[in-house]
DNA sequence: GGGTCAATCCCTCGAAACAGGGGTTTTTTC
DNA sequence: GAAAAAACCCCTGTTTCGAGGGATTGACCC
């Protein structure tokens, strides 16, 4: 018997997956929750076998959450859920542990395998996320390619702060911030800060 | 007896809120579908008095589907269905002919209110939608703001073209660029470059 | 026909951005 | 523990941006 909780600020998806599950034999209703902090509140008395989580919450992202639950129950399985296949989503809930990856639109059958592979302390990635953490090894990943310190001036850039400003921000020269950013412009292949920026979005960097 | 089809790719999203619906008296189920394709051949030979629409399918928007419903049979009542509240869709929605519009974290208790609303005829928006429709009538609404010139500008701009070269491309003077350029900037509130193609980017306008 | 607005053109100047080098130190990674 | 990568720092130009002023023309609306 796996016991699944749901934690997604969709009430009707919160239906729809019990009313799926509901039917099966060997799947129990955990519970749910529609925010992050009930769900950490729950867990805190509570346990279940597999989490199904959501990425976008209203008060805390899935990937902070994920870490968070992991680091209190090691031993909880989490299937991640969401409807966009954004990249950098997928590589950071893997990274904070979630055990699977499954887009919304996915079949029953397709929830259901997920959820017996996750339970049995198996991975289980949709095509999509397959796809894209394969392109992530070949490739090198267009996404990997920006440090974490690049991320964060690319974002303070796209808040329209100027290099000086940013290099007060962060407490460095800004001669360090321009270099970050010519490397950003290069990686990016952007000619100048309008391309940076819409490049940034259709990346989903921002 | 309200029937009710409901057009969404997501099967959790469908079989949630059939379940949510068929506990109701004066609600039934009329069907489903997955693509915007199925949902118009269904139409050719069946009627509802509502329809569920997402705004996002695989095949067409919802919002080119809205309008080519509503074309073949004026009396249907459609309910936009969305997870993101972007100003852009709400608009295109509402000027397409949809009734109503609901985000999907929506509580049972607003999506049966919104059903309810726009079977007999009503106009039911969400909070957020009112308040995006309501910003446009006050504001004169960030779309209309920019011209038809403006908006060629902000496109090319946004390319990764300088004002000499947009110039060049319009044939007109780059003085003359730099002047739209300002009024772009100064309508849409942005200090630079970044944060004017972030903008544009928000309010749908790329 | 007067008012409004879009679209055009003009000028200056300081502050950024962009292109092109150079380099050191710290942290990861194998 | 060595190599690689990231983060940091520096300098010099040229180009573009961005803020501040203007002005003229034509189209559309009442």
């Amino acid at each position: 018997m796996i016991r699944v909780f749901i934690v997604d600020d969709h009430p009707v998806v919160v239906e729809g997956i019990r009313s799926l599950l509901i039917r099966e034999k060997n799947v129990d209703w955990a519970g749910h929750a529609l925010t992050a902090s009930d769900c950490s509140a729950w867990f805190r008395d509570h346990t279940a076998d597999v989490i199904l989580m959501d990425i976008h919450l209203p008060d805390k992202s899935g990937i902070d959450l994920c870490a968070e639950i992991k680091s209190g129950q090691p031993a909880v399985h989490i299937l991640a859920l969401s409807t966009l296949n954004q990249p950098s989503y997928i590589h950071k809930m893997i990274e904070n542990g979630a055990d699977g990856y499954l887009l919304k639109n996915a079949s029953r059958e397709e929830l259901l395998e997920a959820i017996e592979t996750v339970a049995m302390g198996g991975e289980y990635l949709c095509m999509e996320a397959l796809e894209v953490m394969k392109k992530r090894n070949d490739n090198e990943g267009e996404r990997t390619l920006l440090t974490r310190r690049e991320k964060e001036i690319l974002t303070l850039i796209a808040n329209g702060l100027t290099n000086p400003e940013i290099a007060e921000q962060l407490f460095v020269s800004p001669w360090t911030v321009d270099s970050h950013r010519k490397s950003i412009m290069t990686k990016l292949n952007a000619k100048n800060t309008a391309l940076l920026i819409k490049y940034a979005y259709e990346q989903g960097l921002l």
